[in-house]
DNA sequence: CCCTGATCTGTGCACGTTCACAGAACCGCC
DNA sequence: GGCGGTTCTGTGAACGTGCACAGATCAGGG
């Protein structure tokens, strides 16, 4: 199948592609007077718009993003950057549809998404490395820790950004919950419903999120908080729960309340509180944080603190795409509504 | 710190960035040798590397990906494609563990991965748009659908993919497990534990896994086999699970077997059992299919067939690396192994 | 008849890189 | 000293696009 003499064989392994100036031959104009036509510019006469259209289709011409990017200096990209250890990418409910909303967000503005997880030293130095590259005009990132390296990188590249969570010491864009008013409210609730020795399962306190989960959690219960009922854990976890609540139990077995700093810790508190044959609600009353599926599916359904995971990430996105647009990023974040969801576990 | 009125007024909103020439300059050397060091080659003096290493740290030079993609032709990225309305996409353990796989992989190659979630028709034509602007040298395919118009742009481009699932007619690589077998295995071993009323909620008819399943189920049971005792939902959902034992139980209250497609269908029929008072395993066996986090959390915990969905990931991306380097696809595509796994359900 | 302004078109340059090529410097050897 | 070979370096393309600029054409008015 390999062609004769005439120059380019057929079925050549890829065929190159058409540029601009193929569609200008094609349509016996210059190169000029097509790219107008692309970019949608005033200027250009009727006869010639309908005869570059055509040789567009004829020879099927797309524009060349490289091309594009270098000499228009962006990229028409914004990545999304996941810093977690992979396992909770998975089981995070959350993550998934903050990603979701993010990709919305920019699929509507014609702006491409590109993911990035980052666990290992080694996945750092990559994703900071291509940032650096220029590859895309912005960041959302979700879950930075505390001295995070990409985070520093996105600074000094004085990137346009924006976090879902506020990390401590950052002063670029951030959209977030009242993690702190959240959870006072859900413990009041808890107070409210006549418990008297409640316990809280702290998590990931490396992050805003968790700080804030906590001293809410101890605002809601002033006097009576006692911090030997707080079992601290290192992530939103199910089986961390499962065993924090075991750990709880032979503690201070006349437990009768339970604040999980997760959906997920909760269905692994439940789990360890229907083997040991305590009742929720009537013995125990629980509650998680986030409205994840995990909320809704257990037996019984957990009250929790409903969290906008699609409207964060959308937000998010849109703040990015108002910093490319020159816009300066709102101070002090922006908060969405995260209202408590009362269902049977108390 | 800002400097004074030396041209370039202070605090310009963005450094222009260093180039090779900048490096060249610095280091008293010319383009052709900084590329050269930058890129490994031979030919170098000991004296002009090193003299370009320590520029390239003191300018903060970062090659500029989109100029040496326009160059080499080829992006070093590769698309990772969703096809899926996007509330299966958070819900399906399956899709995040193989994106997870996927990523590790092309991380290790140093190629970059941009996820793309494509939904809406809209989304189809952005995506389609996309690929053929040249920003990716492959894709990975995750649950195409028959006669997906994606699938059709990427087979017209040419362009390294790899499936993970088999769509029917396509002829690209593809990685996948035996559906069938593994659907006919852990029937069988439902069969074998006495059960003589065994039924099925077959999901996702519209894709070869759910057809495959069924199949196996199908030839499992052999004479045995009863049309009535099959009930067809259309996405591997919690919800859907429910409704269909629902209906199950009420078209054939003796039944005492049920293989769902999959874990969130079993963890819905399980929840449906539950309320009309079916204990499990004792009245009724239950299996399910993925081993996803579902089955180890359920009561009882499910046996069901483990599917590897990292290892799907890698191989696919591992599939598009290799015929990025020029090397031809399997033929006939990649079995993963899939092995049932027994636990208290059945 | 020329000038002004509006509309439309073509051309050269720049973006930052890689690659092919040409040439310089050095070595050892006749 | 000349010569072939190896090692090293600089230079001019090229990749495909957008943009600034210079012209071209045309209409209308003094």
């Amino acid at each position: 199948m390999r062609g004769y003499g005439e120059d380019m064989g057929k079925a050549s392994p890829r065929r190159k592609r058409a540029t601009v100036h193929d569609v200008a031959m094609a349509a016996g104009v210059s190169r000029g007077t097509v790219s107008r036509v692309v970019n949608g510019e005033r200027y250009v006469s009727d006869e010639a718009r309908k005869a570059i259209e055509k040789a567009i289709v004829e020879v099927g011409y797309v524009p060349n993003t490289a091309a594009r990017s270098l000499v228009m200096q962006r990229t028409q990209a914004v990545a999304f950057i996941v810093h977690e250890p992979d396992r909770l990418f998975v089981e995070d409910p959350n993550i998934g549809e903050i990603l979701l909303g993010a990709n919305a967000a920019l699929s509507d503005a014609d702006y491409q998404m590109v993911s990035l997880v980052v666990d290992s030293e080694k996945d750092t130095a990559r994703v900071a490395r291509y940032l650096q590259g220029g590859f895309a005009d912005g960041a959302v990132i979700v879950s930075a820790r505390q001295d995070d390296p990409i985070t520093r990188v996105v600074e000094r590249l004085d990137l346009p950004t924006a976090f879902v969570g506020h990390p401590p010491g950052v002063t670029a864009a951030w959209v977030g919950i009242d993690n702190h008013g959240s959870a006072r409210a859900i413990s009041e609730r808890l107070l409210a419903t006549g418990r008297s020795r409640i316990a809280m399962i702290a998590a990931a306190l490396d992050r805003d999120s968790g700080v804030d989960r906590l001293a809410g959690f101890r605002e809601a219960l002033g006097d009576r908080f006692d911090p030997a009922l707080v079992e601290p854990i290192s992530h939103y976890s199910y089986t961390e729960g499962a065993a924090a609540m075991r750990a709880l139990l032979e503690r201070a077995p006349d437990v009768d309340g339970v604040f999980a700093a997760s959906d997920a810790v909760a269905a692994g508190a439940l789990e360890t509180l229907r083997e040991l044959g305590r009742r929720v609600p009537e013995d125990v009353g629980l509650v998680g944080f986030d409205d994840s599926a995990w909320a809704r599916r257990c037996q019984p359904a957990l009250s929790t603190v409903h969290q906008p995971a699609g409207g964060l990430g959308r937000a998010a996105a849109e703040s990015v795409l108002a910093q490319i647009r020159g816009e300066l990023p709102e101070l002090g974040g922006i908060l969405l509504e995260s209202p408590v969801v009362w269902r049977e576990s108390a």
